[in-house]
DNA sequence: CAGCTATTAAACCAACTGGTTGACCTTCCT
DNA sequence: AGGAAGGTCAACCAGTTGGTTTAATAGCTG
């Protein structure tokens, strides 16, 4: 079980590091699309694209439905929780950049939560 | 710049898919190791682990810095605060794993902080 | 039925990965 | 000076990756 985790957090890792396959995943947090679909924005054979798909669904980061001729696919965001676990370990090292949260959770145990300035980036 | 950002995250989730190199990091979290203490928990050669530092390296999550004929790694923190900026573009697809702290800040802001509770998993 | 649409499968290719080994520097120790 | 310790580099190997093209399958549509 510990070994399913590592065996995952590899395949996911690997899934989000390719360009093409971390847009495709932008594209289905708006919601499902078909493989062609996913496929249309990149310069790359349909092949390719359903290839990328792939991998992406092995790493269970997409679930597919057929329906008639299209395949439907859906983000499955399960495994990204996984992998963001996996890098909050480091959150104490990047300063302020959310030791934000564990301050707040600490003064508000204390019955004082105090004042912090917000910054958060888009993508 | 957006360009650069993108080849970034390509080599900091590539340098996180492999098991060998997380557990790397892992063990520069607790401070700083020449390569031979990085390798020695992994049960393969000296040149094959030197190669995984030098990956986690050109992605530049540690920084190496030569002490007499030693090479001391320190871990550089910043890449996987991007990458994890990245991934928390989903966080709101995955329940309430950390809307807390929005939701922290947001009763801060109205002077009313609620009561939560707090369950970390550790590796 | 024919033909278009959506998609997979298979064969192939160049490039990269993760690992090995052996040769080779430096630096420290005695 | 000589040798062990800490690392790198280059060559090599098998397996994987990301891409191509061509062929095949399955479902709609007229």
């Amino acid at each position: 079980m510990i070994e399913e985790r590592h065996t995952t957090l590899d395949s996911v890792f690997h899934a989000l590091s390719d360009r093409t396959r971390r847009a495709m995943l932008r594209s289905l947090a708006a919601g499902e699309h078909n493989i062609g679909e996913l496929a249309a924005p990149h310069r790359m054979s349909f092949a390719a694209a359903s290839k990328h798909v792939k991998v992406l669904e092995k790493a269970g980061l997409v679930r597919r439905r057929v329906e008639g001729r299209a395949h439907v696919c859906r983000l499955e965001p399960q495994p990204l929780c996984t992998a963001d676990e996996w890098l909050r370990f480091y959150e104490r090292f990047w300063p302020e950049r959310l030791g934000l949260l564990d301050e707040l959770l600490r003064a508000e145990d204390q019955g004082a939560a105090s004042r912090h300035k917000r910054g958060r980036s888009k993508d």
